[in-house]
RNA sequence: GCGCCCAUAGCUUAAUUGGAUAGAGCAUUUGACUACGAAUCAAAAGGCUAGAGGUUCAACUCCUCUUGGGCGCGCCA
């Protein structure tokens, strides 16, 4: 949390600084990691934006701040000097990064976490895949990003809900239904077709089996309800076996078949509501939305002249639910193919007084998967798609779940099955388990030697001043930062890269010094980095859902 | 046709949300084990960030257009 204790102290002297100028505004600057070859710990670009509101050259502004910041900061910086265009290049003092690892060993697996259920309720729906067959890789990536941004939100200090929204009315189901029927008959011999439409897996043949194997008569069975049972319960096992667990099944029969004392259910209400707001109206026999006048290109049907009501309608419900529930934030992951519902739903929840920044919809791209080179073709249609279980049966969850959560959302992913099987440092996922590893052995190494100092008030961690291992500690207090930058992108993808750059940073200090010398007290020194560095690989990893192993 | 998203090294991609000489990994080439895990490390090479304009002290990032790709456009879910 360097960064953020820097930054606050920055910020006062930034507000003064305006104020003796004679400006009002506020400004927004930012403190940032320079690049490679800068030998600075931090930079700021205050200068440059305050010389373009003042009309003067940044250059000797920078010189001026960067004079108080020498003056006034001086517990926390140890050198400064202006740079390039304007730039404030900070140096800071090492105590500073010494005192951040004492935090780390001392907070361990609290490291980095704000205070619990401080900020508020978030919910955040994902999978949500229909009840109407096996999940695939596609709802694998969602599972993996969803639950991952859950752990960095809580961490964060948010209340969070986890949330799977089942589709169980409508059409699909009604075919579902009829598809396991049809094949039940077909098992009782009867002569009858299977409409192409309708869903082929071998799952349905085997719902219709276990249903005759129940011997019930055909009058008896409620096909629907069946079918729901058995695809509901292996993609809780799927789910289970990827480690993803969710607070809620919200049903959308709730707020479709449920009725109140009036005899309404939460849609019938909330059309109502519409309809009196002036963003329903009646045409065609049929209920239509306004959403064109929050941005929508159409107006959409909520309720068709049959009287039967949309999926949207349905959808509205369920978001006005959400809210009602009492959640401040509401974030839903879309597979890509849903992006066009956006727009609609956005207007929606305009329409039921919520600001359109309470629902934040995060789409994410297909997954491809890769095997030697090569694409495997996929098509829903044929039932020809890779299972999520098929995936993580092959290659596991760690490496599955890490993989998923390799690229940002908007990003096409390749998912190369070879690859996340390969035990090599090729492979991304075995690259940061082996740093673990590491850590792991050299203390317990460490700690056969009876003479290593473990009490931290007796280490002399001035002796951490090489290179390495001011680059290493810097690295780690990045933690916080990279939670920070996922909860403003909504995306856990920076945790993978970070900790890749982290054990990237970690071999190199490994190379350069060795940690069990006969220097007991450089030792011992070093045997806390190391155990620093434990913590947050294992920190970071827990927050993608992926294991730590002591050894592999 | 209309709309949304994407385009970065041969391949897969990152870039702290507008910051300094665009970072990694794979593949290629070269080197390093008589000490903590070589399941590793060090180094070389590889880029007009699809193209053209614009805004800015500063653009992969924002705006406009063009090209190429993905997806969506039902009183389906």
């Amino acid at each position: 949390m360097i960064k953020q204790n820097i930054t606050t102290g920055l910020n006062i002297i930034v507000k003064k600084y305006l104020k003796d100028r004679g400006v009002n505004e506020k400004i927004k600057f930012n403190v940032e990691v320079p690049p490679k070859d800068v030998a600075a710990d931090f930079a700021i670009n205050v200068a440059m934006l305050i010389a373009k509101k003042i009309k003067m050259n940044p250059k000797i502004l920078a010189q001026e701040i960067a004079n108080i910041i020498i003056m006034r900061m001086s517990y926390i910086i140890e050198k400064t000097e202006v740079a390039g265009a304007g730039f404030i290049n900070l140096y800071i003092k090492n105590e500073i990064l010494y005192r951040e690892l004492i935090s780390i060993l001392c907070e361990g697996d609290k490291y980095g976490s704000l205070a619990e259920n401080s900020k508020g309720r978030v919910i955040v729906e994902f999978v949500s895949a229909n009840p109407t067959g096996p999940l695939h890789i596609g709802h694998g990536r969602g599972a993996a990003i969803g639950d991952s941004l859950v752990r960095i939100l809580k961490r964060l200090g948010y209340n969070v809900t986890r949330e799977y929204y089942l589709n169980d009315v409508g059409n699909q189901i009604s075919i579902l239904a009829r598809s396991v029927e049809i094949r039940y008959r077909q098992l009782k011999k009867e002569k009858i077709d299977f409409p192409q439409e309708y869903y082929c897996g071998d799952y349905i043949i085997n719902i219709a089996k276990r249903l005759i194997s129940e011997n019930k008569n055909i009058n008896e069975i409620d096909f629907k309800y069946e079918a729901i049972k058995d695809i509901l319960r292996t993609i809780k096992e799927d789910l289970k076996a990827f480690a993803v667990e969710f607070d809620n099944w919200f049903s959308e029969e709730v707020i479709a078949f449920y009725r109140d004392s009036n005899g309404k259910t939460e849609v019938d209400k909330m059309c109502e509501y519409l309809i009196l707001k002036g963003d329903a109206y009646l045409k065609d026999d049929a209920l239509w939305l306004a959403s064109t006048k929050f941005g929508d290109d159409k107006d959409r049907v909520l309720k068709r002249s049959d009287g039967r009501y949309t999926y949207l309608a349905s959808d509205i419900a369920y978001h006005k639910n959400k809210f009602e529930r009492g959640f401040k934030k509401l974030i839903n992951l879309w597979g890509t193919d849903h992006h066009g519902y956006v727009a609609r739903i956005t207007a929606c929840v305009q329409m039921l007084g919520f600001k359109k920044e309470s629902l934040n919809i995060i789409l994410y791209q297909l997954v491809s998967i890769v095997r030697n080179g090569k694409h495997l073709a996929m098509s829903t249609r044929a039932g020809k798609f890779v299972t999520l279980k098929e995936v993580v049966d092959e290659v596991g969850v760690d490496a599955c779940r890490f993989f998923f959560l390799l690229r940002s959302p908007a990003s096409q992913l390749e998912f190369d099955l070879e690859l996340a099987k390969k035990r090599s440092s090729k492979n991304p996922v075995f690259y940061v388990q082996y740093v673990n590893a590491r850590c792991v052995s050299i203390i317990k190494e460490g700690k056969i030697r009876k003479d290593v100092i473990t009490n931290i008030g007796n280490i002399n961690f001035n002796l951490l001043n090489t290179k390495e291992e001011r680059d290493l500690i810097k690295k780690l207090s990045a933690f916080y930062d990279t939670l920070l930058v996922s909860e403003k992108t909504m995306s856990p993808h920076h945790f993978t890269t970070y900790l890749i750059e982290l054990s990237d940073i970690y071999h190199r200090f490994y190379e350069k010094c060795r940690v069990l010398t006969d220097d007991i007290a450089i030792t011992s020194a070093r045997l806390k980095l190391i155990e620093g560095v434990m913590i947050i690989i294992q920190n970071g990893l827990n927050l993608l859902g992926v294991s730590a192993p002591k050894q592999m």
